[in-house]
DNA sequence: AACCCCTGTCATCCG
DNA sequence: CCCGGATGACAGGGG
């Protein structure tokens, strides 16, 4: 019962404090031991000190017989509302006033019961409440740089409390006067002073009144919303996204913080971030990462930690809110991914994945993990983590490899439920692929027949087909070399480059194609005699287009579904239901006995015979004689066209090549120029040298009529003057000069 | 509805 | 003259 009293009254009002600052502290573990009278059932989770916490409570004089059950339940309740402030999804009339409600009597002891966080465990009075108070008056900046505040606040309520328990000290009202009185103060915007050095005394004296039945706030809040909306039926809750920041925003109350205040703290962050209040620990010079972790694995054992993570997310799924250490190493976590969703937007990354990070609460293990390489591809430093919670014993990889923390699995779908939703869409995609090509690697498969699975699968119609990608063009050469055939004269019209293969290479694997050359001829018949060849590709008997459409007969359908039908009513065989081109039709319904494959493919010899041996009417004559004249003609349309892109493409690359050839000549004539240019004002120089002035002894210039500059065999030249005589030129004075041959 | 592309078909030419 | 291929032209379907 006193513990009762003691979790409605004071430690909520901590965690809503907390909530409200996106902390998302679980009161759980101090509600523990209560859970364990209610449920029966402790979970395995033994952390609180119940005892000691109930005698610690008694010592305070606190009324352990002024306790409302109903009240109790509703807190907890709310309690779960106030967990997930974050994305809040709560109707916000009953939280607020259950808020107003939990704030009559005495504050949180909770707020008290933390200690300093030099483990100075003596230090009483303001000094003991000074490790709630700084993180309360952290600001987000300060929590971005450093991000084991959170971990080192939460570590530090766990610590103080057992210190205070311990003690026996009195967790006071003086640490919710300081916990409040920051809010207050910091709203105001006055340079705050850590109670830590025990200076501080106006603001511990003011915070509380502002939080008790009595205030305006407090009054306000009752007068909105009235007493009784805490009693609306669940059914009555309005969806909203309302927080309290919002609520203050509206409101305006000059009794709590500033939002605009708070998020001048930190404009970089998201719109929610903002809701980050400034009671996120500042940074503390005293904070140790190590101190604190080995204070945390103090209280859990590291074993138990993965396991009751394990726990939390399990539980968690179900929508409970199992709380525990393994609560507080989450909720730890979450403030680190706050702390890494301000070092991203910092650090210029996407905001997107930061308010993913942000506003998603750590719901499972999967969250923690995404946190985990979120952070890591944020900041590109897959340390940062392990650094934020280092593990003991050199076990820093258990956590992440044994763990649900573990990080492999989870990269970018930070969403569960899109996780899901997305996955199977994946797994079929990456199936297919791998499948297909594993069957081309494996079976020996040709592309061909991985575009006719491609087409296949992904085709609902079957008359999309497209060989454009794949050397299917040698089949369908043969297809269409049979046809108009009945099976596949749809593939082989639906293709550009089907039966014109001479000089493609992807034709050459199955033959030489359609045009003229014997071999494909016989290939194609007996592609075409073949009847087990479409079955291959069952999904080729049942598509095809009807081009016949022009063809003047009486019986004749130019619309596909009224051949369909015709096909249907007036043939019986399961070969006439194969049927798709109206010469197919026309040829079963004169019952000619041999196949189109036939007419259109064999050499006119064998073609005569088999006429010879059929007593055929004269009419089926003529039809069998137009099939294979229209059959030849569509092939050889079919070629001439696939030979006109050819040459079209070959005039368009002739074209490339020419003027790739025109440019490379006009460099190179641009080189030219250039060297003549040069090689004549190498010529000017060297004229320059070897006729220095332009006017010799005699005024005479040295004219090329008069003189000569002989090359000799040592490569000097020597000026030589035609009107000079040997002896003359020996006396005058010439010059000799040496140049270069290049 | 107009336009474009593809395909089948016919008529014609040519080797 | 016949045959088969080549090709221009036309028509229809489909996007």
């Amino acid at each position: 019962m006193c513990l009762k009293k003691y979790l409605a009254d004071d430690l909520i009002q901590v965690s809503i404090l907390l909530s409200l600052c996106g902390v998302r502290v679980d009161v759980d573990p101090y509600l523990l031991p209560l859970r364990e009278i209610i449920q029966g059932q402790s979970s395995g989770l033994t952390q609180t000190h119940f005892h000691d916490l109930r005698n610690s409570l008694g010592r305070q004089g606190l009324q352990p017989k002024s306790v409302d059950v109903d009240g109790f339940f509703m807190m907890r309740q709310f309690q779960g509302w106030v967990r997930s402030l974050d994305r809040l999804q709560v109707p916000a009339m009953q939280l607020e006033t259950w808020l107003v409600h939990s704030e009559h009597g005495p504050l949180a002891s909770a707020a008290g019961q933390t200690g300093p966080l030099s483990g100075a465990a003596g230090q009483e009075g303001s000094g003991d409440s000074s490790g709630l108070s700084i993180r309360m008056g952290e600001g987000v900046e300060d929590m971005m740089d450093d991000g084991l505040g959170a971990v080192s606040a939460l570590h530090v309520d766990q610590e103080d409390e057992d210190e205070l328990i311990k003690e026996g000290a009195h967790a006071d009202q003086r640490a919710e006067q300081d916990t409040f009185d920051y809010v207050t103060n910091q709203q105001s915007g006055e340079t705050l002073i850590s109670p830590l050095d025990g200076t501080n005394n106006e603001w511990e004296q003011n915070g509380v009144e502002r939080w008790s039945d009595d205030t305006p706030f407090m009054r306000h809040v009752i007068q909105v919303f009235g007493e009784d909306v805490c009693e609306l039926p669940i059914a009555d809750r309005v969806e909203t996204e309302l927080s309290l920041q919002d609520y203050l925003r509206l409101e305006g109350d000059p009794e709590l913080p500033d939002p605009e205040l708070m998020e001048s703290d930190a404009d970089h962050l998201l719109a929610h971030q903002s809701l980050l209040s400034p009671l996120i620990p500042l940074e503390d010079p005293s904070l140790d990462l190590e101190q604190n972790w080995q204070d945390i694995l103090a209280i859990m054992e590291p074993q138990e930690m993965e396991d009751e993570a394990y726990h939390y997310s399990a539980h968690s799924e179900e929508g409970m809110t199992l709380s525990g250490p393994t609560d507080f190493v989450n909720e730890a976590l979450s403030l680190h991914q706050a702390t890494f969703s301000s070092f991203s937007q910092e650090a210029g990354s996407t905001s997107d994945r930061s308010s993913t990070l942000e506003v998603t609460p750590p719901h499972s293990a999967e969250h923690l993990s995404s946190f985990y390489n979120s952070s890591q591809d944020l900041d590109g430093d897959p340390f940062e983590i392990a650094d934020l919670f280092p593990l003991p014993g050199g076990e820093d990889h258990a956590l992440s490899n044994n763990s649900p923390f573990h990080s492999s699995s989870y990269t970018f779908l930070d969403e569960p439920a899109l996780a899901s939703s997305l996955e199977p869409l994946l797994r079929e995609v990456i199936l297919r692929e791998i499948s297909l090509e594993d069957l081309a690697v494996q079976e020996g498969i040709s592309q061909f027949q991985i575009s006719q699975l491609e087409e296949h699968l992904d085709s609902d119609s079957g008359l999309s087909l497209n060989f454009s990608h794949s050397p299917a063009s040698s089949s369908q050469s043969c297809c269409s070399c049979s046809s108009a055939c009945s099976h596949c004269s749809s593939t082989a019209s639906s293709s550009s480059d089907t039966a014109y293969q001479s000089g493609s290479e992807e034709v050459m694997g199955f033959g030489e194609g359609a045009v003229g050359g014997s071999m494909s001829s016989k290939m194609c018949r007996e592609m075409s005699l073949e009847p087990g060849y479409y079955q291959q590709f069952p999904w080729l008997e049942h598509i095809g287009h009807d081009h016949t459409y022009n063809q003047p007969l009486s019986s004749s359908l130019s619309q596909k579904k009224p051949q369909k039908s015709f096909s249907k009513e007036l043939l019986r065989t399961e070969d006439q239901a194969k049927c798709t081109t109206r010469d197919e039709y026309r040829a079963h319904a004169m019952r000619i006995p041999f196949s189109n494959e036939h007419i259109i493919s064999l050499p006119v010899e064998e073609f005569n015979d088999l006429l010879s041996r059929h007593q055929l009417s004269d009419a089926q004559l003529t039809l069998v004689r137009d099939i294979r004249r229209r059959g030849k003609n569509k092939m050889a349309a079919q070629n001439c066209r696939q030979r006109k892109l050819d040459t079209l493409s070959g005039l368009e690359q002739s074209v490339a090549d020419l003027r790739l050839r025109r440019a490379r000549l006009i460099k190179e004539k641009a080189a030219f120029l250039h060297s003549v240019r040069e090689m004549k004002q190498c010529l000017s120089r060297l004229c320059q040298e070897v006729f220095p002035g332009p006017i010799n002894d005699q005024a005479r210039s040295y004219g090329t009529d008069d003189y000569a500059l002989p090359l000799t065999s040592e490569h000097h030249a020597m000026l030589s003057s035609h009107l000079m005589t040997n002896s003359e030129s020996k006396s005058k004075p010439c010059r000799k000069q040496k140049l270069k041959k290049k």
